[in-house]
DNA sequence: GATGAATGAGGATTCATTCAT
DNA sequence: CATGAATGAATCCTCATTCAT
C-alpha cells in the first residue's frame, strides 16, 4: 500500500502542507508542486481532494498509534507509561498539526461522516491505551483513592488527547454544557497542582 | 464607532458565521446575506475580508476581557477568582470557537502581522489579570510553595487561555521545542492530581 | 425579465451555441466569449451552466408558441391551420436545433426532472393546440370518417412536434413497443399518400 | 477483422455506451470499464476515441444494411417491401438510439468529414434501395399516378431514414430552406391521409 | 497484445474585489 | 450610504492521450 512511491510523495506532501496550511488554503496544485508531479497524478491514485486528506490523516494516525503502542509498552513504570501516552500525541499532533486534529473542522459535511467513522474509531483506541495503563496503576495501587478513574480517562482524553471536544462544531449548547461538566474536572486538577494543601 | 447599525449588523454576521464555519469557508456573500445587506456594503465599512475577520475579533476579544475584569473583581477569594480565569475564557472561546482561535490559522500570511500584534495584545493582557491574581494569592499565601508563580502563569495561559501555543504554525521545530517544557509542566500538574501522593 | 440587456445577451448567445453545437460542446468560455461578458458574469445571472440553458430553452418554446398560437388564429381554413401546426414547430426546431429538441438528452440526470415538466408543459399545450384544429375541422365534416382524431393527434405530436418520442432515452424497451405500434400510424398515413388507391 | 475478441468487446461496448449517453458524456475509461480491458488497450486498436465512434457506428450502420436487405428480398408485395424499408431503420435507430444518428452532431469538426463520408454512403445504399422498392411498384403499377418518385425517394430518405436533414449543424440557413420545400411533402403526405377526400 | 502510470489541456464554479450610480 | 453589476484569478475535477514495460 504504502509501497508506492508515488502515492507516498503526494501523502507526505499532503500531510506537510495541509498541515501547514490547512484544508482550505491547502490547493491540489501546491501539493502536486511539492511532490513534484502532475495535478492529474493525484487523481490517479485518490478520487478528490477529500479523500487524499482523509487517506494522509488515516496514514499519520496509524503512524502514531505504533510509536504510541511501542513506546507504552517499553515502559516500566505507571508515571512513565502515563507520561508517554499524555505527552506523544500532543507531540504528533503539533509536528503535523491539523491533519491530526484542526483541520477537521474544515471538511466539507458530506465526508464528515467518513472522517467521523475514522476519528471514532481512534478515540476508542486512545481510550482503550488509557484504560489499561490506569488498570496498571490502580493494580498496583498508584492512583489517587479520590480518584474516578473511568471519568479521568474520558476527560483527559477529550481535552489533552483525540477527543471529541475540539471537533464538534454543530451543537454548541451542548458543547458549552459539556465545557461546563468537563473543564471542572480538568480545572480541580489543575488547581490541585496551585493551591497549597492545607491539612 | 459601534454606535453605526450596519456596521454592527456585519460585524454581529461575521462573529456569527466565521465562528461556525472558518475564516476561509465564509464568504462576504454569506455575511452579507445574513445581515440582510448587499454584499458591496461590507467594503463601504472594512477595506478587505480580512480586516472584517479583524474588526469582529477584536470586537469579540474586548467583549471578554470586559467581562473577566468585571467577574474576577466580583470574586472574593483567591480560588474564586482563580476558577473564574480558568473558567471564563475557555468558555468564550467555545461559544465564539473559532473566531477567537482556531480560524486564525487560516487568515492569509500578509495580515499575520495585523492579527499578530491583537493576539499579543491581547496575551499580555490576559497575562496581568492573570498575575494579579496570583499575586493576590501570594500575599495571602495560598499557593503551593513550590510553585514557580510567574512560570505557571505563562505556562497556564499559553496552554488553556489565549495563548501562544496553538496559533504558531511556522516555526515547528520551535514549537516542538516548547511543547516538550512546557508540556512537562502541565502534565505534572495533571500527574499531580492523579497520582497518589505517598509521603 | 427580458429587459436586462445582459441577460438577454447571455440567453442570445447561449441559444445560438448550444443549438449550433449541443450541451456538452459549448461551454461558459464559449457563452461568454459569444456575448462579449465575463465568465463570471453568467453565474450573476444564471446559478448554473444547466440553469442558463434551461432558461434559454424555456424562453425560445415560449417565443414558440405565441407565435404558433397567433398564426393559427389567423389561419381561416381548415387545411391552412393544420398546414401552420405542423410546419412552425418542425421550423423552430431546426432554426434553434438542438434547444428545442435534440440536446435535451445531453442535460445531466438530475436537472432532468426540471427539464421534463417543462417539456411536458409544452407537449399539453401543443397537444390542446392540436384537438382545437382537428375539432374545428371535425365540426366542419372535414376529416376522413376512418380517421381517429384523437389517437392521430398523440401520434403526430409525438413524431413530428414537441412529443416525447424523441426524448426518451432510458428504458429502451419501451420505446422500441411504442416505436412498433405508433410507427404504424404514420406509416400508414405515409403509404396512403403514396400507394395508388385501387377503388 | 471482427475475428479478434478484445476489439470487438470494445465495439460492442462502445455502441452500448454512445448510444445510451452520447459522445461527450461517454468516457474511454467507462468503456474500458464495461468492456473489462484496460483503457490503454483501446489504443491498441483505435488511434482515437473519435476512430472508436467511427468504426462502431459503421459497424452497426453494416448491421443494419445486410438485416434490411434480406428482410426486403424475401418480402412479397410492394407494400411489404415498402413498408420493412421504413420501419425497419426506425426501430434500428431507436434501438441504437444516437450511435447511428444524433451523437453525430456531437463529433468534433476535423472529423465530420470522415464521418461525412460514411453517411453519404449509407445515404446511397439506403436510396437505392429505396428506388428499386419504387421501381418494383411502378412496374405493377402500385403508385399514385400524381406522385414524383424520385422526390419522394429523397424527401422519405431524408426525413424517416439515413438522410441529411436531422445531421447538418452548421448552414442553418441551408436547412431551413430544405425544411420549408421539403416538409410540404411530407406534410401533404401526412395531410392527404388526414383530410376527407371530396370527389 | 495489453496495461499501469502519468499528464496537459480545458471546463464548471466560487469569490474577493471594483465601480458607476 | 448603499448597492447592483461585473470581473479576474484561483480551484477542483475530467479526460483523451502517451509511453515504458
Amino acid at each position: 500500500m504504502n509501497d508506492n512511491p508515488t502515492r507516498s510523495r503526494i501523502l507526505e506532501a499532503g500531510i506537510k502542507l495541509f498541515s501547514r496550511y490547512g484544508y482550505m488554503k491547502t490547493s491540489l496544485e501546491d501539493i502536486a508542486r511539492e511532490a513534484g508531479i502532475a495535478k492529474a497524478t493525484i487523481y490517479y491514485y485518490f478520487p478528490s481532494k477529500e479523500e487524499t486528506f482523509l487517506a494522509a490523516f488515516r496514514d499519520k494516525a496509524q503512524e502514531l498509534f505504533e510509536v504510541l503502542e511501542r513506546q507504552i509498552a517499553e515502559a516500566q513504570t505507571f508515571e512513565e507509561k502515563l507520561s508517554r501516552l499524555l505527552r506523544l500525541p500532543m507531540k504528533y499532533i503539533f509536528e503535523n498539526m491539523p491533519i491530526l486534529a484542526e483541520a477537521l473542522r474544515q471538511i466539507p459535511p458530506n465526508y464528515l461522516q467518513s472522517l467521523e467513522d475514522s476519528r471514532l474509531e481512534y478515540h476508542d483506541r486512545m481510550l482503550r491505551l488509557f484504560r489499561e495503563i490506569m488498570l496498571f496503576g490502580q493494580e498496583r495501587s498508584l492512583l489517587a483513592e479520590s480518584l474516578d478513574a473511568e471519568r479521568i480517562c474520558e476527560v483527559i482524553n477529550d481535552w489533552f488527547l483525540l477527543g471529541d471536544s475540539c471537533f464538534y462544531n454543530n451543537d454548541k449548547d451542548l458543547i458549552v454544557q459539556r465545557i461546563e461538566r468537563d473543564h471542572d474536572t480538568v480545572i480541580s486538577l489543575l488547581l490541585y497542582g496551585i493551591i497549597k494543601r492545607t491539612r
